[in-house]
RNA sequence: GAUCUCGUAGCUCAGUUGGAUAGAGCAUCUGCCUUCUAAGCAGACGGUCAGGGGUUCGAAUCCCUUCGGGAUCACCA
């Protein structure tokens, strides 16, 4: 399309010299595409050039139009609506663009590893309790993110920072131990990250009435929640932990491990995997390292107290501590050793994309400027992809209060739910069950996915568990059928002419496919700038959309002209691969019956 | 208090380099399966784009302001 717009383009400006002896500024000739309740491929604003032409926006349109039709070979008709100039392109244009998709390999993909690494983390969890909804939407995006990536040409490490250390896993540890009696994910039945969790859980409910008896005694509710003995004994086992006592290690390590087998079979199921993984009890000492050599070098100061900041008032930030008075390292410690790990061990990063809730917004801001001033120039391309919560009808999602929405829970809801739709269908009736519950699997996961994906992530956004996640209209599912339908086809088709015939005449439906196909690869670009799968999302829809429209309207295996039928299985077999390609980039995968 | 962000149909969401009569899905209602998979298609209904002001040929989109929701501003993570 690119090449035509300049020839336009060139003729517009050459209609300004000849007709008007004007030149039009590159910045008035404005293209946009042409509504659908027009006749046209492309449409001409007129309105920004009818002051350089001193001429009325109708008089103008058509003289610009008639031009155009003249000068540029593939325009073959035109019509002006007000000011709006709107553009008719040969059929023959569009069948070579057709050629040119169907002998591509991977239409719409930039050649691999043509851009420089990226790297993408997502995930990033806690191991005291399972993963919820709010996870769901964070791995999906940044699995998303990073195909995305890969499709215009980067190559991507997707990485994630796992928070084993800290108060959180001793909670967890210490109720273990207190009421535990041994119990084990096997003795128990319960996933690891089930189990761990669990004990978070017991030991706020300890805590909480430790607090509640404290308070009755007479002692202020601040002091009284510092001063629970299960927090001064979680306390004691970090401080434990850190002096390397060995009990206490080992009890961490098996903890951790029960809730990282826990994960990766939420992982395996929700279709996401890393290709490193980084500890942050292996890289907060790091971090406090840099930011040591970082005030050798002035880019921090240290107060008398002992602890140590950075002045960021000229930046239009505040002051930022970046180790305690007692020397040891805070959450933005460790994010800068983990930063720095990574460029160095990936020295072709040139940038970082962090997935991570839209509250940690000012967290990011320190930490890139901090980078900035430590000399990594790549900071100022690095990404904090901030992304919304996820609310439910009742407000947000607190553990606390149980109002949270389990990540495998919710997976196995789904993969329910339309096993009951397919059930009622009855089209799956000659699989046997292993195959017919991947089926229900795919669709499931195709139906949450899409759901949280469609969203714009900056966006907060509703769940509502009774009705959220629906089999039609603008979902995962609605986008699989159409998928199946173009497999459908294929597979009935057998033989069929490969060569695109030049020379047909397309009808409204056929064109209209062969246009949005043929934008599929600005959409991946887009989406890639702007770091949003739901650009995608939303073009995977009107493709389908675009396509059953098509298949309702046009025969295609029944159609008696060769020409016309194989223009149809063309289209057919390239809405398939389109519709797969981008649903792929959203970590969705197709059914080949459903 | 300061900063950021969001507010579009009953509900869930698209639509910002300023462009035509603001679009989908769900819900409600009407048609279409002896014909390539009806998880579909075609249509109807539904809007003071939170309110007000400004910028201009033109504003959901940019600026100002008011209202409302959310977030952030720790030697917490």
């Amino acid at each position: 399309m690119n090449t035509i717009i300049n020839q336009i383009k060139d003729a517009v400006v050459a209609a300004g010299k000849n007709l008007f002896q004007v030149e039009f500024p590159e910045s008035a000739i404005q293209f946009q595409s042409t509504r659908k309740e027009f006749e046209g491929d492309i449409t001409l604003v007129v309105f920004p050039l009818t002051k350089p032409a001193q001429a009325k926006p109708e008089d103008l349109g058509l003289k610009l139009g008639e031009y155009i039709q003249n000068e540029v070979t593939h325009v073959v008709g035109f019509n002006v609506v007000k000011g709006f100039l709107n553009l008719v392109f040969s059929d023959a244009y569009w069948l070579q663009n057709l050629d040119l998709m169907v002998s591509a390999s991977q239409w719409g993909m930039a050649p691999q590893n043509s851009k420089p690494r990226m790297m993408v983390e997502y995930s990033s969890p806690n191991t005291n309790k399972p993963l919820h909804l709010g996870h769901l939407r964070n791995n999906f995006l940044g699995y998303a993110v990073a195909e995305i990536l890969k499709a215009n040409g980067h190559q991507v490490t997707k990485v994630q920072i796992i928070n084993d250390r800290g108060i959180h896993i001793c909670k967890s540890m210490y109720a273990w131990q207190v009421s535990g009696k041994n119990e084990t994910p096997e003795s128990s039945g319960l996933k690891g990250d089930k189990l761990v969790g669990k004990y978070y859980v017991e030991f706020d409910i300890q805590y909480k009435k430790e607090i509640k008896s404290l308070v009755e005694q007479g002692m202020p509710e601040e002091e009284a929640k510092q001063q629970a003995p299960s927090m001064l004994a979680a306390q004691e086992m970090l401080r434990a932990w850190e002096n390397g006592d060995e009990a206490v290690v080992q009890l961490w390590k098996t903890m951790n491990e029960w809730v990282y087998a826990g994960f990766d079979t939420t992982y395996k199921r929700m279709g996401v995997d890393f290709d490193r993984l980084y500890f942050e009890s292996q890289t907060y000492l790091k971090g406090r390292d840099e930011v040591i050599k970082g005030l050798e070098k002035g880019v921090f100061f240290k107060k008398e107290d002992g602890s140590v900041w950075i002045d960021l008032t000229d930046e239009g930030l505040d002051e930022k501590a970046v180790l305690r008075r007692d020397g040891t390292a805070m959450y933005v410690t460790q994010d800068i050793g983990t930063a720095i790990l990574r460029f160095e061990d990936y020295p072709d990063t040139v940038s970082q994309i962090y997935t991570v809730g839209n509250e940690q917004e000012y967290h990011f801001k320190v930490l890139f400027k901090i980078l900035k001033k430590l000399g990594w120039t790549q900071s100022d391309a690095c990404y904090h992809l901030s992304y919304g919560m996820v609310e439910l009808p009742e407000g947000k999602m607190k553990s606390r209060e149980g109002t949270v929405v389990d990540a495998d829970d919710l997976m196995e809801t789904m993969a329910a739910e339309s096993k009951l739709v397919a059930d009622e269908q009855g089209k799956l009736s000659d699989l046997n069950d292993a195959e017919k519950t991947a089926v229900y699997n795919v669709i499931g996961m195709a139906a949450l996915k899409y759901f949280l994906l469609r969203v714009d992530p900056k966006k907060n956004m509703m769940f509502n568990p009774q009705e959220s996640i629906d089999f039609n209209g603008n979902t995962g599912p609605f986008i699989q059928y159409g998928y199946v339908r173009t497999q459908a086809l294929l597979r009935k088709a057998e033989n069929w002419n490969r060569v695109v015939d030049a020379g047909v005449t397309l009808n409204e439906y056929e064109r209209n496919l062969i246009q949005l196909l043929y934008s599929y690869p600005q959409v991946i670009q887009q989406a890639g700038e702007k770091f949003d799968p739901s650009v995608i999302a939303s073009f995977a829809y009107e493709l389908t959309k675009t396509f059953n429209s098509f298949y309702q309207q046009c025969s295609i295996l029944k159609e008696e002209n060769a020409s016309l039928k194989s223009l149809r299985l063309h289209l057919t077999e390239l809405s398939g691969m389109c519709i797969a390609s981008s649903m792929r980039l959203l970590g969705v995968s197709m059914p080949s019956r459903m």
